[in-house]
RNA sequence: CGCGGGGUGGAGCAGUGGUAGCUCGUUGGGCUCAUAACCCAAAGGUCGGGGGUUCGAAUCCCCCCCCCGCCA
């Protein structure tokens, strides 16, 4: 476990990568998870003050690329622009943070691609071999007997695909496998959470095999994708391409200074369908190639949207864009990260989530910092007072504020989002209560506990604050939302660090009362 | 078949040897600063089934049932 400590020094580099995605049609809520989560933790960093670069794109050189455009009468290159305007809506709208973009087709790209393949090629690496399989024409791609349907292909239910064999280049992974069994067993962080530890370590057991990494271009084919160094009659396959990605978006090979700076990945997310791919492909690419491993590759599960498997053919999805336009980004955000574990899969419904908006961002949080700001402005002008003299009830509150936020991060740290949400909702549940101990309503009918009164607004603010601030990297709008209510500039780099004590600020004049999640009255 | 994960109050989950916890929901009470919000309390579980180890098991062992994932 990373033991930061209380403080981080702002000279740290994180890097932090999701998968890519492939643009053969428009994102939808299943893919938001993984950027979400992922945009916390680089929030996260970034308010611990570490020079942050999170990395995202789109794997636009596979042949679902071609039939998509295919199928909507344009060219690859117009289909994939297309398309990363509609991703890059949906990750804009989400309010994802993200500093570096790449896709695939860029030439920047070929040239990173083409280096780690020949790097693995000069460390005798790659071998050419017979590939054989049932390939299906359509999708340009072979399948094994077990994958096909009734003997036709999964994807074309008309298609009986044929057995071919051709010519390919392999990726001799069963060099890796003792390695890779050692770093499992000196990294037992590799993969969060742990729960998909054993299945890796078991196909570790059970010996690697090579895999393919070329298919040829075949005649009257488009050569689309990025060719094998040394045969252009071969385009790469699958990983030495997308994996390459992150390699590309932090300036392999060329920048070694902003390659260093970055490299090796401090987590990589990805979804629990390309586990194995990025646990022990990737790290033996790697390790061909001389390069250090990425620290965490972090696994999540699927989402189901209202109890059932998210598909389009069936019409079952939801577009990010809408979701937002209705209840706004932190809204989701925050039932997302709050309502499922990465551990395992989840899923996404209306009732619950108009449910965690009301009673968590409206009920507890919003009401909580609306009664703050009120009581300011009703019984102080609007005028935050001096701490004053801290009684047991003060000093307790300060207390779970710092157990709150030490544990809060902790949590960060290891990925457990939901469970460090649940420990920052401790201090909102907190100051709440603190309210009620004080009652300041009753305070400010008597002059003579005009101190206690000040101490108590001080403190509800105090508490209000600090959890605000916790709460950035997860909704980061509302929580500059309450620093604006609460009198404060809204949060920068490094505020974790600065502000993320007891007393760390200077209140000044509160703004006017707003409610930050206006209640949504259900049928 | 094999490997792996899981079956805990109405719902979702935590809990790997020592009086079964959390959130929501339900019921009752309090408060009135606040977004019909907030706070307090109560009811509700023979921890999938059976057997075993132990002074003592949700927690360890064996068998069975059910759900899910992996097999390149």
């Amino acid at each position: 476990m990373p033991q930061k400590g209380p403080a981080r020094l702002s000279t740290q580099s994180f890097y932090i990568t999701t998968a890519i995605d492939y643009p053969n049609g428009e994102p939808h809520i299943g893919h938001s998870l993984e950027k979400i989560a992922a945009d916390v933790v680089a929030r996260y960093h970034r308010l611990l003050g570490d020079d942050t670069a999170f990395c995202m794109g789109l794997d636009e050189n596979s042949q679902h690329i071609l039939r998509s455009a295919a199928a909507n009468d344009v060219s690859p290159k117009a289909w994939t622009d297309r398309m990363e305007v509609a991703f890059l809506k949906a990750w804009d709208a989400l309010d994802i943070s993200v500093d570096s973009w790449t896709r695939t087709t860029e030439p920047r790209h070929f040239r990173a691609s083409t280096e780690l393949f020949e790097r693995a090629q000069r460390n005798g690496d790659i071998y050419k071999s017979a590939y054989a399989g049932w390939y299906c024409p359509n999708c340009n791609n072979y399948y094994t007997e077990a994958e096909l349907v009734d003997g036709r292909c999964p994807n074309h239910p008309t298609i009986e695909p044929d057995w071919l064999e051709e010519e390919n280049y392999f990726f001799a992974l069963s060099n890796y496998t003792e390695i890779l069994k050692e770093h499992f067993r000196a990294n037992p962080d590799f993969i969060t959470p742990d729960v998909w530890r054993p299945e890796m370590e078991g196909l570790l057991a059970s010996g690697l095999k090579d895999f393919s990494v070329s298919r040829q271009v075949r005649e009257g084919q488009e050569a689309w994708g990025i060719p094998v160094p040394g045969d252009p009659s071969h385009v790469m396959y699958v990983w030495f391409d997308a994996l390459t990605t992150y390699l590309t978006a932090i300036g392999f090979p060329d920048d070694a200074e902003r390659f260093d700076t970055y490299w090796p990945a401090d987590s990589q997310v990805i979804g629990k369908d390309i586990t194995r791919f990025h646990c022990l492909y990737w790290p033996a690419m790697l390790l061909s190639a001389g390069l250090p491993l990425p620290r965490r590759i972090v696994v999540h599960g699927f989402m189901t949207l209202e109890g059932k498997r998210i598909s389009k053919t069936t019409g079952n999805s939801i577009d990010p864009v809408e979701l937002v336009e209705e209840f706004g980004a932190d809204p989701i955000r925050y039932y997302l990260m709050r309502e499922v574990s990465l551990a395992s899969d989840g899923d996404f419904s209306r009732v619950n989530l108009i449910h965690r908006y009301n009673n968590d961002l409206g009920n507890d949080l919003g009401n909580l910092l609306n009664r703050v700001v009120s009581m300011i402005g009703r019984y102080r002008q609007g005028t935050v007072p001096a701490r004053g003299e801290a009684g047991e009830l003060e000093r307790d509150l300060e207390s779970v504020a710092g157990e709150s936020i030490s544990h809060g991060r902790r949590l960060i740290e290891v990925w457990d989002l939901d469970d460090a949400l649940t420990a920052i909702w401790q201090l909102v549940r907190r100051t709440n209560q603190y309210l009620e101990e004080r009652q300041p309503w009753k305070l400010a009918k008597d002059p003579e506990r005009a101190a206690e009164l000040d101490t108590t607004l001080w403190s509800a603010a105090e508490g209000t604050r600090l959890a605000g601030l916790m709460l950035a990297p997860f909704v980061p709008a509302t929580a500059d939302r309450i620093m604006g209510q609460l009198g404060l500039t809204a949060i920068e780099h490094g505020d974790l660090v600065k502000l993320g004590q007891w007393g760390a600020v200077e209140f000044g004049s509160v703004a006017a009362p707003e409610p930050l999640f206006p209640r949504i009255e259900v049928e």
